[in-house]
DNA sequence: CGCCTGGTTCGATGATCGTCAAACTTCTTT
DNA sequence: AAAGAAGTTTGACGATCATCGAACCAGGCG
């Protein structure tokens, strides 16, 4: 549900952004949202808004290994990269990616909120 | 949908089965459904209306390789193994995974059908 | 200018995973 | 009883993957 209003928001005030890659397969959506690390990067998504600096989303790991985890988030575009205020942000493609796969994005951040609480 | 239909009509039918291992977490279910061979195994499970036999349920690897991802789907709580009949069958617990993730399957199931169409 | 912060890229390493063949079990069938 | 079909287990091999450190590339600020 939280991620269905996202997807109207994000729809609403995306920008063009013109030629970006397309969603991946649900295959590669389940592989990319399988590491805990990636998870835990959708589900700090999700609560900030769609939208977040990449520092804030993840802990435990150096910065070389979440650039590695925001490249395969990237290529299965369920994120992008975007440069806000000069600093460099990921946003959620939560409309793109219920386009090829719908529910999918509130039914597994869902459950990770739930067994996050 | 079909799924949500499906774990009614296998909520009615279910033996008690006692005592059957849990339903994993997000992190481990999205392993199991990650696999291309793993999700075909599902997508037909669905198809034949949440139960069959094991042969029926695989093309294109050896009966070695399928009996390793039957095991990955039990451990994951995805599925359930029963006999009928003598011959071995494999079930699809749908009520069990949509309690700990709602509505994961009828996303999963619903993305990979469109993809086989 | 020089320094620091925030991200990415590039090997390299260690672990996990998918695959197969072979041996074994059980049930069915002849 | 013998033969076959259906699944599982085990062990091994190759590939993929997550992780790290180091080097590199921006901006922002002293």
């Amino acid at each position: 549900m939280i991620v269905k209003l996202l997807s109207e928001v994000t729809r609403m005030t995306a920008q063009p952004e013109a030629d970006q890659l397309p969603v991946a397969g649900i295959q590669q959506l389940l592989a990319a949202l399988q590491d805990p690390v990636r998870l835990e990067m959708v589900r700090r998504l999700v609560d900030a808004g769609g939208e977040a600096q990449c520092k804030l989303l993840y802990d435990g790991v150096g910065k070389s290994t979440a650039a590695h985890h925001f490249k395969i988030l990237r290529e299965a575009g369920i994120t992008e990269r975007l440069t806000v205020d000069g600093t460099v942000h990921q946003r959620l493609r939560a409309a793109d990616v219920d386009d090829v796969a719908p529910g999918l994005l509130d039914a597994v951040v869902g459950a990770a909120q739930r067994a996050t609480d």
